[in-house]
DNA sequence: TCTTGACTCTCAAGTGGCTTGAGGGTTTAT
DNA sequence: ATAAACCCTCAAGCCACTTGAGAGTCAAGA
């Protein structure tokens, strides 16, 4: 019969975190003075506080472990927790593996450049969308522009329905780029409109469905003159922490429509580029 | 000008959590109507609120991101914070592998088994301790408790100063084995008492101090006739686990301190291997 | 026996980064 | 005009504790 104190010393626990498995009835002492309230444990409790102590070493929960301790379980339901736990684990240790790679590339960027990267490269699931598009073969990338009348001439007769009053419900505008190496001219893109229901096609206007996607992106802030530089950081980014491009990226403006004057430094253009982890490291 | 709810769904944020980050002023509406307290956001906060979400999945806190956002800081800083959170992500990935290959162990040993092991492992530190204690070469590993005695007897003058009255402070028994390789017959063992401070020595009886260390420790509850299973426990952990045994195991006695009767089921006995992480993976 | 200091108790609040829910007001589409 | 969808604030819950206030208890030394 040793005192809280003591108990703590022995099995180097806190005294409160004991009081707390007291309280939450992991591991009560073996007496409890009904006046003082004094707790009186024995070292015959060691092995209980060892499981506790080794369970939750595995990461498991203070509910899970009582469970475990109530002893209702069987061998069977034991390798189901673990087996639970043993997925748990390995997507926590791809992630912090990512994260590792995430931090290195960052310290070199800033060991390089001197300076916190003016873009801020996220990855985000998106979900499949509806769009009207034209696709063409365009001279260079600053061409695109033209398309969008096309599409929008094309969606007209149907513009209240399929467009909406709301910005992220239909009407947003993008432009695809289908190449899969760096052109300057001949660019193989696309104008779409993000819809909101299915409308009839016409002349070169296409409406089909942009997949879901991983998509690593980044925001542009200024002149569509200069939207080469995100795609660059993009791209970097992409290839220092180990990702494939798979498919066509978006460029999606926000905050003007259209690029209508190149150099316009109020436009927000979000840009989109799908992607999957890449097997060999790098 | 946008609404919390169309913007969450732009950004991929739940309006709670915009709600939060206003709160906490990481990310204020760029207008709050000031009779209704609708909240407006712009898209021109797109990159403000992705360069927030990039540094979370740095692993950053939202307290850190606001520090980083409030631009006082030097690419100096931001490199230290960088680094920083780099030692702190290896840590956390050293961690999460030894904690799979836990998981792993146990798998298997259910696997086996069919039932939850007896004996749980934990790593534990344990601080520097002064004993007394005679070593010798042993007929066995039951003799051990005939050294007591001898042992006891040296420190007979001091035993007040020396053992205290509490235990935990002074007092503890134990046995260390030496050997390196598993024996039955002429095992090099030694008794010891803990001492609270300092006493002369006196014949075979050697006062010194068991280094700080980190170990392997399990606890078996029964006769020390069967003390072997829970050596034999500890030990295939250790190899399962990718360590290594760096020196002289212990016994500690906690509910009777030496063991007269081998076979008294009442014995908690703590065993002790002081380990290194092996640097080969297995 | 008394004091002193180390120990113990309970109860409440704080941690981070949100989520969930109650209860009520606002806007928009039909 | 009405209903649905949206927005607001405020409070509590999550996990596994830690910290602190205020008060009572115990054991050793004077």
């Amino acid at each position: 019969m040793i005192k809280i104190g003591e108990f703590s010393k022995l099995v180097q626990v806190s005294v409160p975190t004991l009081r707390y498995y007291d309280q939450v009835g992991l591991l009560k002492p073996v007496e409890v003075d009904r006046f003082t309230g004094y707790r009186y444990y024995s070292v015959s409790q060691l092995p209980r506080l060892h499981r506790i102590l080794a369970l939750k070493g595995l990461g498991f929960s203070l509910e899970q472990i009582g469970a475990v301790l109530a002893e209702g379980l069987t061998p069977e339901q034991m390798r189901g927790m673990l087996r639970l736990r043993h997925a748990q684990i390995s997507q926590q240790l791809v992630e912090v593996q990512n994260q590792l790679v995430e931090v290195e590339v960052r310290l070199q960027q800033i060991e390089r450049e001197e300076q916190l990267s003016t873009y801020d490269v996220i990855l985000k699931q998106v979900e499949p969308q509806l769009v009207a598009s034209v696709r063409a073969i365009l001279p260079n990338h600053s061409a695109s522009g033209s398309l969008f009348g096309e599409v929008y001439e094309a969606i007209e007769p149907h513009v209240a329905e399929a467009l909406g009053s709301h910005p992220g419900e239909g009407g947003q505008t993008m432009v695809l780029w289908y190449d899969t190496e760096f052109k300057e001219t001949e660019v193989d893109g696309a104008a779409a409109f993000v819809l909101r229901c299915r409308i009839p096609e016409r002349g070169r206007m296409h409406v089909h469905e942009l997949p879901a996607a991983t998509m690593a992106a980044t925001v542009h802030h200024g002149s569509y003159n200069t939207i080469g530089e995100a795609h660059e950081a993009i791209l970097k980014w992409t290839e220092a922490n180990g990702y494939r491009i798979v498919g066509p990226d978006r460029e999606i403006y926000l905050y003007n429509a259209t690029p209508i004057r190149l150099d316009d430094p109020s436009y927000i253009t979000e840009l989109q580029y799908p992607v999957e982890k890449a097997f060999n490291g790098k």
